[in-house]
RNA sequence: CGGGGCAUAGCGCAGUUUGGCAGCGCGCCUGGUUUGGGUCCAGGAGGUCGGCGGUUCAAAUCCGCCUGCCCCGACCA
């Protein structure tokens, strides 16, 4: 087996880059860190998309769309913006063979040009909130590339949002950022925790950013998703004024968030093992998959009429395949979907016929001990049922790998320790020096300051000073 | 962008040191055999050796330049 696929436990890195080609997810382009996203990765974003855009859409949002090409000009409008994006923008300098007499960037991110159209939009109080969201593409001149984590292109869903008050701008951050939680932990089976950036790790022009961190399986952090609250800065930036119930001129108060195709390099690192892909049920392309099996030429026809029949019954209750291939033993097959993730397969052999029964396999759960044998008469019921299952089996055992990997640190010398194979939580005085020199000292950054915090005070795991907050610290990809 | 490695059939690789017929395994196609955890046999197709230039009677092999990928670092969703 071990021919197929790196282990993870020899190379978690090779692993991965293999396993996002051999499940079909995605493959290299011909220009650099650009990657195809192949019909079956690119389903499982159809389905990412999907429960995010039903979440976005329940709490008051709206799609739009807005361009592709960013004026230069608009980006050095917010001096912490342009100091953060300017060295990866892709900028276009000539058009139809002349040279242009402003400069184009391909958004990095919309901040600038949806800014600009909402200080148009918006006049009065009455305009506000405006909740738009966009599923779009953008380019981030990355010097390091690898695919789903980070490509020079990446789709990605973009909140923008404006507010009459600082109080109500907070509240939709933290809204989306719970939401973002919900759909982690839910739909993706991944176990996140939110909290703030640290001034050092923040969105470039934010005030304040929060993230959903995750751990992958070889015990690094993965930032899945972000809300990033922009106080008046792009406001002040564009010039996005309305007049309140008394006649006062005022800024508008913004936010931004967005969670991108890295969710899929998440659920591969999450939830895969040596075989392959470990998907979860809701989020998968295909739920299920029916194997078929016979010996002789007459049970072939039996066989494949019952697989069918039931394939027809499943068909409205899950994302059902039939694997009618000729050519591949079922051993074979039960590793091709292996590989591929799928989350139940239901194996169909004589001996079931005879009995009335199916076969059920875990993808979660390897070899005999993931089997079940499922009633015929009752797969309707039992095949969603198990799916479920697996849904919260692999969550479970994502969270005590978490659980297993993390360690509550009050030395320096039990961060180091900590940070090599997993995340530390300890006091963190607020000092960024503190938080440089762990860094440069250990490789390990502040992956955020969990909201889950233990309250009261302690001493800062570095300088020994006066601490308030917990910080969770991690290696990151 | 700095350091290291690599580029030969769809995939994984050998051949490069010492220049001289382009090979192996898997996959693919055809026929048969097999099918409850990666069947077996026979036959077959497939390559301007990453690109450009140079040296040579002769270059996958030597030299120069370029491009891309992987790993480590700085940057990052």
């Amino acid at each position: 087996m071990a021919d197929f696929l790196t282990p993870q436990s020899e190379d978690f890195s090779r692993w991965y880059n293999e396993i996002v080609q051999k499940a079909d997810l995605a493959d290299y382009s011909p220009v650099r860190g650009c990657m195809v996203i192949k019909p079956y990765g690119y389903t499982l974003w159809e389905n990412i998309r999907e429960a995010l855009d039903r979440r976005f859409k329940a709490t008051g949002h709206v799609n739009a769309y807005f361009p592709l090409f960013i004026p230069m000009s608009f980006l050095q409008k917010e001096a912490e913006h342009v100091e953060g994006f300017a060295p990866e923008l892709a900028v276009v300098t000539h058009g139809g063979g002349e040279k242009l007499e402003e400069p184009l960037v391909v958004r990095p991110t919309s901040e600038t040009i949806i800014g600009y159209m909402y200080a148009k939009w918006i006049q009065s109080y009455r305009d506000l909130p405006v909740l738009i969201n966009q599923w779009a593409n953008v380019v981030r001149w990355e010097m390091r590339t690898r695919l789903f984590l980070r490509t020079t292109e990446f789709l990605w869903q973009e909140g923008h949002t404006a507010h009459a008050t600082r109080e109500e701008a907070l509240e939709e951050t933290m809204r989306i950022l719970d939401l973002y939680t919900d759909f982690a932990v839910n739909d993706a089976a991944i176990p996140v925790i939110p909290g703030r950036k640290s001034e050092s790790e923040k969105f470039a022009g934010a005030v304040n950013s929060y993230t959903i961190e995750a751990m992958m399986k070889d015990g690094k952090a993965l930032q899945s998703g972000t809300s990033h609250f922009l106080g008046q800065n792009f406001a002040k930036a564009f010039d996005i004024k309305f007049l309140d119930e008394n006649n006062q001129l005022q800024y508008v108060w913004t936010t931004s968030w967005g969670v991108s195709t890295r969710m899929v390099g998440a659920i591969v690192m999450t939830h895969g093992d040596d075989q392959g892909l470990v998907l979860p049920p809701r989020l998968a392309p295909t739920q299920v998959v029916i194997v078929p099996i016979w010996r002789k030429k007459k049970e072939r026809e039996a066989v494949l009429e019952a697989a069918r029949s039931l394939y027809e019954r499943l068909r409205p209750v899950v994302r059902v395949h039939l694997d009618e291939r000729e050519g591949f033993s079922p051993g074979w097959k039960f590793h091709d979907w292996e590989m591929r993730g799928v989350p139940l397969r239901l194996e169909l052999g004589p001996r079931d016929l005879a009995s009335g029964t199916v076969v059920a396999a875990r993808r979660d759960i390897p070899g005999r001990e993931g089997k079940r044998v499922l009633q015929m008469a009752e797969v309707e019921q039992a095949v969603p049922a198990l799916l479920e299952e697996v849904q919260a089996g692999i969550y479970r055992k994502a969270l005590d790998f978490r659980e297993a990997h993390t360690w509550e640190v009050e030395s320096y010398e039990a961060l180091k320790e900590a940070v090599a194979q997993g995340f530390a939580r300890a006091w963190w005085c607020g000092d960024p020096a503190c938080e440089a020199a762990i860094k440069e000292e250990t490789k390990a950054t502040i992956r955020c300051l969990p909201q889950d915090q233990p309250g009261g005070k302690g001493r800062c795991i570095y300088c020994g000073k006066e601490a308030h907050e917990v910080a969770l610290f991690g290696r990151a990809y």
